[in-house]
DNA sequence: CGGGCGAGCGCC
DNA sequence: AAAGGGCGCTCGCCCG
């Protein structure tokens, strides 16, 4: 039975305080107030240095209107410090470690000794990774029972919240207003629990040799060096020019929006008629019955938002009549009531009851009321609205590409103005970096899908082309600060050549030539034409398309695709594709023979292991490799073989997607995850070396094969050479990587 | 009303 | 018959 304890006495404290002086390790964990590490408070941490304990140090709890001190700070600092002495162990370490120093000034940084969310992730790089999710998936293995006591600690407390008047939805979960002895228990439990996890995944890392690329040469020092630094500094954001953009977009949307709505409104009918009728439906949900009570004045509560609650509790405690037996579920309302809430309702239809932005009133409109053929249909089946569909009909309707302008800006405004206004604090934006989010070991972060600015203003409406062109000058350097931004150049080609280990693909960047036009000439056999950028036959300026093209297969072929997506994509017959296909392979005879040997290696021993050392698993395939040998792949055979038996044939398209995905995987990932791991040790040397220099710069941001690093103006240039070398000598391939650096006030200038 | 999800689109 | 990889955010819609 577990020893879980919270501590109220000194003697309680002495013993917390022992039990953290005789562990080597330590897993730790702090409970708040929520989730934002600058503006919550910690309201108690645990610890766990043997499996089976847990203690709980209780620093704050709700009186019923405000938190009131049990331990002073004085105590927690005590307890801290010998924490401190430790080799931590945190599950999402960047939070307790960020949140323990902001609010209780400890900086634990230096002591964390293992993620336990990425521990899980180098052993199994597959979803989930909540801790709880966690141990339910290996809860025989830790000799546990997690589903049958159905989480019982964190049910308690959930109760516990609800009956002290907390909330426990995902935006507000109260979670300090439980009491003191079910949070701590919870949180006695999450140490021991991530201890164990710790424990088991140990053992497999070890078992996959994966010690040294965790501890020493990649995860743990990307997690302590680059993540948390850049997580906890975040990024200067121009708040007014935020601003000025909300307002001025605003009003470019609406003045777009008033332009399609008189062009919309001749083509309405059929629409107008379907969207009565929808919209009026007798329905316990929806419009209809806030109608109904305001209708009938039912005296039912009013959420924040002015509406009526329709709760079957508050419906219940009604007067009887037809209107509660209606909210009941029990009857259909009169025609005359229907009638009358029509009629009420159509009083105050809005002005423009067409949503613009719903595809559902797109498709609606097109493909119902004015015929339109669908262009492609969605997985489902149904009519797809999508930008392909639009632009079939652009020339059709003069309301068309208002459309496209008009999501466009909404799109702009919401994601890129609107986020970054309403989560910059101070005029920082913390960005999110998650080093497990992604399978290849590349940073997942809600910072790196910034539009591209459009390099000229031809053929793009004017405020598109305005916004979009902003969006990075958003992100700035700030006072006395400047950017040194580095992208590598051709960051995947350069590594596939490399790992291929093919000459000619190899000789391509050994010469300095221009990757996607050598392709294109070896594939085509062009003749006449150069790769060389400052030969005057240069294929990227006598036929940009063909290297365009180059471009398209040059990635995806070796990822595994094949001539129907090639195809589509280059807009060619499937013949020419399957040619192109077969040509590129012939040309560079050592990458197809790699390509060979990964798949070998997926179905047979059921992994692949990047150069850099980080593995990814296919678990299944070489189980169905092995029951059904290389005919899975093919489709035909399939069919002709299973047809007649749906429901396995059913089975065994699905074994074979399973295959197929995992041999592509098999082959992206030894490229993406290599490239990744160079990027991510470069940004470790380049926090590394400016510490050394006792240059207070950072890598405050990075996009897969870019990194933006923020240094004090004075040493900008110094840095740019820095940053430049690090990132083409950290990591050393067999060919030379170029990183030209450069000197930038804001993401826009930098790019 | 909140949570989950598909579709679409942003990035590499 | 099925036909390249890795993500995150927003929206509308649907459901409980």
């Amino acid at each position: 039975m577990e020893v879980y304890k919270v501590v109220y006495s000194p003697s309680e404290l002495q013993e917390m305080i022992e039990h953290a002086q005789n562990s080597e390790l330590l897993a730790y964990d702090t409970e708040t107030t929520g989730l934002n590490v600058r503006k919550d408070k910690v309201i108690g941490f645990s610890i766990s240095g043997k499996v089976g304990y847990g203690y709980y140090l209780p620093l704050f709890k709700w009186n019923g209107s405000e938190l009131e001190p049990i331990w002073s700070m004085d105590v927690a600092e005590k307890v801290l410090n010998i924490i401190k002495s430790k080799k931590l162990i945190m599950h999402n370490a960047s939070y307790d470690v960020r949140i323990t120093k902001n609010s209780l000034n400890i900086d634990l940084l230096d002591s964390l000794y293992c993620d336990t969310i990425l521990l899980k992730h180098a052993c199994d790089e597959e979803r989930p990774f909540g801790l709880k999710d966690i141990a339910k998936k290996i809860q025989h293995e830790l000799g546990l029972d997690v589903s049958a006591e159905a989480n019982k600690e964190q049910l308690d407390m959930i109760e516990s919240i609800k009956a002290n008047g907390g909330a426990v939805t995902k935006e507000c979960y109260e979670l300090f207003k439980a009491d003191v002895d079910k949070i701590g228990i919870y949180a006695c439990k999450d140490t021991d629990l991530t201890l164990r996890v710790f424990n088991y995944y140990s053992e497999l890392l070890t078992k996959e040799g994966l010690d040294r690329f965790f501890y020493k040469d990649e995860t743990m020092p990307l997690m302590k060096e680059v993540t948390i630094p850049m997580e906890s500094r975040g990024v200067p954001v121009d708040v007014e020019l935020l601003k000025a953009a909300q307002a001025e977009i605003s009003v470019d949307i609406a003045e777009v929006e008033r332009q399609i709505h008189e062009l919309i409104e001749p083509h309405l009918g059929l629409f107008y008629d379907w969207y009565v009728g929808k919209e009026l439906k007798q329905s316990t949900t929806g419009e209809f019955p806030q109608l109904l009570c305001e209708y009938a004045d039912l005296d039912l509560p009013k959420t924040k938002a002015g509406r009526y609650s329709i709760a079957k509790k508050g419906v219940e405690s009604l007067p009887d009549s037809e209107y509660k037996e209606f909210l009941l579920g029990n009857a259909w309302l009169s025609k005359e009531v229907v009638a009358d809430i029509k009629s009420m309702w159509l009083k105050r239809l809005p002005e423009h009851p067409f949503n613009i932005s719903s595809k559902h009133h797109l498709a609606k409109l097109f493909f119902d009321t004015l015929k339109e053929p669908p262009v492609t249909k969605t997985d489902k089946g149904n009519p797809q609205m999508n930008d392909l569909f639009l632009d079939s009909v652009k020339d059709k309707y003069e309301f068309v590409p208002l459309i496209r302008v008009y999501n466009k800006l909404n799109k702009l405004k919401s994601a890129y103005i609107d986020r970054f206004l309403e989560r910059q604090e101070d005029g920082i934006f913390y960005p999110s970096y998650n080093q497990h989010r992604t399978i290849s070991g590349r940073y997942g972060s809600d910072l790196q899908q910034l539009n591209r600015p459009y390099e000229s203003a031809e053929g793009v409406h004017p405020a598109v082309y305005k916004y979009t062109n902003m969006v990075r000058k958003f992100f700035i350097s700030g006072d006395d600060h400047a950017f040194i931004d580095a992208d590598y150049v051709s960051l995947e080609p350069f590594v596939f050549s490399h790992v291929s280990n093919d000459n000619g693909l190899k000789a391509i960047f050994l010469n300095g030539h221009d990757f996607y036009s050598t392709v294109a000439i070896a594939t085509e056999g062009l003749e006449g034409l150069s790769a060389d950028k400052k030969a005057d036959n240069y294929l990227g300026k006598v036929n940009k398309n063909l290297r365009q093209k180059a471009k398209a297969y040059s990635l995806g072929i070796p990822y595994g695709m094949e001539e129907y997506a090639l195809g589509k994509t280059l807009n060619i017959p499937q013949s020419e594709a399957k040619r192109l296909i077969n040509q590129y392979l012939n040309a560079y005879p050592e990458l197809k023979k790699w390509m060979e040997r990964s798949n070998e290696m997926c179905v047979t021993q059921g992994y692949v292991k990047s150069e850099a050392g980080r593995i990814r698993h296919f678990p299944k395939a070489p189980k169905i490799w092995y029951s059904h040998g290389k005919d899975i792949l093919d489709s035909l055979k399939l069919w002709s073989k299973y047809h007649e038996r749906p429901k396995l044939y059913q089975q065994m398209k699905f074994l074979r997607k399973e295959v197929k995905n995992s041999l592509n995987n098999a082959k992206n990932f030894q490229i993406q995850s290599l490239a990744a791991s160079i990027t991510n040790r470069a940004c470790i040397a380049i926090n590394r070396e400016l510490k050394r220099l006792k240059i207070d710069g950072y890598v405050c941001a990075q996009v897969h094969d870019q990194i933006i690093t923020r240094v004090p103006e004075e040493h900008a240039e110094r840095c740019r050479k820095i940053v430049q070398y690090l990132m083409e000598n950290t990591y050393k391939i067999s060919l030379p990587l170029s990183a030209p650096a450069e000197i930038g006030k804001d993401f826009y200038e930098a790019h």
